[in-house]
DNA sequence: ACTTTTTTGTGGTATAATTAACAATGTATA
DNA sequence: TATACATTGTTAATTATACCACAAAAAAGT
């Protein structure tokens, strides 16, 4: 039973900091502090101590934090200790792209199954051993393979219907690419991934900017 | 000359209800009110509001907003009513799922060129139109195509750099795909896209519930 | 042993973002 | 025309997040 309530930009900087220690690792590096840490990361030493103070006292005052020991915390309060089994719902490009990013199994993630609406897909592979299934599979192919987390990369039109499919087949948390709002039970993680969004940040971002020059 | 500091999530959310007018206008509906969005999107409506006014009054009292009217309106203000040229940075798999993902062109924004380091790649198409160029020729082709912005998609390692050189071949705006903390001075914008940090978002929400059940 | 330097963990403060509340305004209708 | 209802724009209140400042602790130097 942890502390109940840990915002939630924090819970998005510990991935960092995690990853941050991972590299620091690479570099044979085996002890650093809040503030070599922030100003990797572009943000302030205090953020880092503040973040990190929700789960307990990691490092040695005078000192800095030991490498090894903070990254080992992190990946346990990340949930990263075990492996994860993910399937890629939507086998397009994108979901084609996500399979076989490398990054995935870098850090734990396993893409298990991978489904498709698309006649022509079913039976292909989508990485090397994983093949696309039709959707009707999906309830007993998530049943048996204990995946928790699906990637969701169907067209917009579809996502609801296919969101609500994997809730009653037992998905816990769903990393949603599609451009919609999805309405899931509150025991159900959402993590909306919209670039689109993102680029018309950008784009409000570099015109303000030239309306203000 | 606008309203000098609006709030990041305010420019987020703009963009969302930008996509929410469109699918109103899609279906028919050419009238609407800041609840009927704010249910629609899972968030208040005085928030829709509050969001709103940063930028004038484009409602009726008693009445709500006009779909086309708010809808050019918030188009305007997101800098969408120019097309924008864009070049995607990196051309392996996710460069090549973005560049050929709908939703960029039917949003007004085009790839126009692409930039791989491996030769077996140089030349090839990453879209209908588009072939695959060298690095070393970024900075002349962003220039004469008047790309602003960059969609970078390379490895990790070779981010900053990259990232630098698009800084002087003129780019405003960089999405940034990698898992790198990119500095750029501060009339560039950056705008990143991790999705590793959002899957560990999701583990981090899936462990806590079962640790706090 | 004492002083200086470093760096943590944390309580309090400042800043930012969200939400509530309501007067102002428009529509519908009896 | 008067009354009830709907919905905006905006100010004020609340909540959330980030930042500062400093005592506590450890190490290093004198």
């Amino acid at each position: 039973m942890r502390p109940l309530k840990i915002p939630k930009p924090t819970v998005k900087r510990l991935a960092i900091y995690y990853r941050c220690l991972t590299k620091l690792k690479e570099t044979g590096i085996d002890r650093t502090s809040s503030k070599e840490m922030a100003d990797a990361l572009g943000i302030k030493a205090s953020q880092v101590r503040k973040d990190l103070s929700y789960f307990g006292e990691f490092g040695k005052r005078g000192v800095g934090y030991d490498v090894d020991k903070l990254s080992y915390k992190l990946k346990e309060i990340l949930g990263l200790k075990k492996n994860w089994n993910v399937a890629i719902i939507g086998s397009g490009n994108l979901g084609y792209a996500i399979a076989n990013y490398s990054g995935l199994e870098k850090n734990g993630f396993k893409v298990v199954a991978a489904f498709d609406i698309d006649e022509k897909k079913i039976g292909r592979m989508i990485i090397p051993g994983v093949t696309i299934n039709k959707f009707s599979e999906m309830s007993s192919i998530i049943n048996e393979n204990s995946i928790e987390i699906a990637i969701l990369t169907v067209p917009a039109h579809e996502s609801q219907n296919v969101a609500d499919a994997l809730v009653k087949s037992g998905i816990k948390g769903i990393l949603n690419f599609t451009p919609s709002s999805l309405s899931v039970p509150e025991n159900i993680s959402v993590e909306d991934v919209d670039f689109v969004i993102s680029l018309k940040s950008l784009t409000f971002e570099i015109a303000s900017f030239n309306d203000n020059e």
